[in-house]
DNA sequence: GTGGGGATTTACT
DNA sequence: GTAAATCCCCACA
């Protein structure tokens, strides 16, 4: 099985897919990944650190292996871990993923929710976790462990981007029924 | 100091 | 399908 900083550790667009299958646990519950997104630093209109450094996103430039979080929509957040050579402000977000240890947890926190929902889409999967920006920076060694190759791997465009629409960074294992659907982002 | 926008989710018609 | 919720970040003045 693949280490964790061996994979992380080459251009996003290498490592996003190979972390699907990965565990991932956090505040008593584990996911499996099953869809994520490729940020491409400062060549994609459509990341965070496009235009450079920020107390937000710094956590895109520091090394691989960290968890980036932020807040969104006013009630929100995403996660993602950082990825390539430190100074590269790459990162991967994990959109979805299966609950597959911590279920009556997972439950609690998302209240009112079919258990394929609990972290079927970004804002949801942080909900489940638990995770807040109390977690941004953390060193995810230990906490996300890369699974076996995952075979037939989709990929397609990212979800809700306004810029950078058309680029297929997005990766999803077919058929899973806990990967979010595809939604366009909507004009103003 | 101000204002536009957002890597979303949920409930309601 | 459409709308509302809700607040932090950042660019610009």
């Amino acid at each position: 099985m693949a280490d964790l900083i061996e994979i992380l550790d080459r251009p996003v667009l290498e490592a996003a897919p190979l972390l699907l299958g990965a565990t991932f646990r956090h505040g008593g519950v584990t996911l499996r990944l099953t869809e994520v997104e490729a940020y491409d630093g400062p060549n994609d209109p459509g990341s965070h650190a496009h235009n450079g450094r920020t107390d937000r996103n710094a956590v895109m430039f520091g090394p691989p292996g960290h968890l980036y979080v932020y807040f969104t929509y006013g009630m929100h957040h995403c996660c993602n871990v950082s990825c390539g050579p430190e100074g590269q402000p790459s990162a991967i977000l994990l959109r979805a993923g299966e609950v597959v240890e911590g279920l009556e947890t997972a439950r609690a926190r998302r209240g009112r929710s079919t258990d394929r929902d609990l972290a079927r889409g970004p804002g949801r999967l942080c909900q489940a976790l638990g995770i807040d920006r109390d977690d941004n920076g953390i060193d995810l060694r230990g906490v996300l462990e890369p699974g076996p190759p995952v075979a037939g791997i989709s990929s397609g465009p990212r979800v809700g981007l306004r810029k950078a629409a058309d680029r297929p960074w997005r990766f999803w294992i077919p058929g899973d029924p806990t990967v979010s659907r595809y939604v366009a982002a909507k004009p103003r």
